[in-house]
DNA sequence: TATTTTACCTGAGGGC
DNA sequence: TGCCCTCAGGTAAAAT
């Protein structure tokens, strides 16, 4: 599932490929891939053809294209089984391909960027850049201070120099909720999924359900440091892949399933303690972690 | 207002 | 072999 490791390695695949590159034409084949973007393909091709790429930003789990002279982007979000792929023009339809932008661009000529979804949880669309709350630079691959209107309400994530360790720590004070529900929570801190918020909580040693207002400022300091130390790792090692539905821009898997400690390891013995991995219901989905590493308070 | 639940969607895999 | 059921889960809208 496409996390923030993984949206960064398919935005630092995408960014040398599109970067100055010239929007030839717009295959949309499904228009579910619009969700975004309320007018429609016809819409949509007809703002991005003959558009100019100025480059590849990311915050959080979000994707956004700036188009040059302009103030508008291309703005993407991967769901849960996106993928954002480089071919040749030509190239075979992708199982799954919904939309086929065909870029020139000066080095590289002619590319297909396909935007090939399974689950169609994933979605494009152009939308006006406006300016950030704090007047910084908007995400990473980005100098500028302005954002998708449809990203500004979505945090910064934990990796961004401007990301305010204080700022989250003072918003747990007043949550009553579970801190793995504030972790997953994108208008909070972003880029954290299912896998990374299991993982960090384990690093950290803290059980998912512990009220975030429970937490001491050395706990949040530590956790933050941990989900840091998390997604540091898996981007390094190019992001987790469980199957085909991750995967880089040129279709490659990550290797970070490797590195898991909790995270789909049910019934297997704790890497600290030897105690066996639990799983339990949460959020429509689950949560794996260490009952004995990972005390309930 | 804050928090929780639901809808969206397809394919893999298990049980019978 | 084929049918049915469950599960995977990010986001935003709807409900509480």
């Amino acid at each position: 599932m496409p996390e923030l490791p993984e949206v960064e390695v398919v935005r630092a695949g995408l960014a040398p490929a599109l970067t100055g590159a010239r929007i030839v034409s717009v295959a949309v084949h499904d228009e579910r891939a619009l969700t975004r973007h309320v007018l429609g393909a016809a819409d949509f091709a007809e703002r991005l053809e003959g558009a100019a790429v100025h480059g590849v930003a990311r915050r959080g789990k979000f994707l956004w294209m700036p188009l040059a002279d302009s103030d508008a982007a291309v703005v993407g979000h991967l769901g849960m089984s996106g993928q954002l792929l480089l071919r040749r023009p030509d190239a075979d339809a992708e199982r799954h391909e919904r939309i086929r932008i065909v870029v020139e661009h000066p080095v590289h000529d002619r590319l297909a960027v396909v935007f090939a979804d399974q689950r169609t949880f994933g979605s494009l669309a152009v939308d006006h850049l406006v300016e950030t709350a704090d007047g910084r630079a908007a995400g990473w691959g980005s100098v500028d201070a302005r954002i998708p209107s449809q990203v500004a309400h979505i945090a910064r994530d934990p990796l961004d120099p401007a990301f305010r360790d204080d700022a989250f720590r003072l918003a747990l004070r007043g949550r009553s909720s579970a801190i793995k529900r504030v972790l997953l929570d994108q208008t909070l801190v972003s880029g954290i999924g299912n896998i990374y918020a299991d993982e960090s909580l384990w690093a950290a040693r803290v059980h998912p359900e512990t009220p975030a207002s429970a937490l001491s400022t050395v706990a949040v300091r530590r956790l933050l440091a941990e989900v840091r130390l998390v997604l540091e790792k898996a981007l390094a090692e190019g992001g987790t892949s469980f199957d085909a539905q991750y995967v880089n821009v040129n279709g490659q898997a990550g290797y970070f399933a490797h590195s898991l400690n909790a995270y789909g390891r049910t019934g297997q013995p704790c890497a600290r303690c030897g105690r066996p991995i639990v799983r339990e219901a949460f959020m429509n989905r689950s949560s794996h972690y260490c009952a004995r590493c990972q005390r309930r308070r």
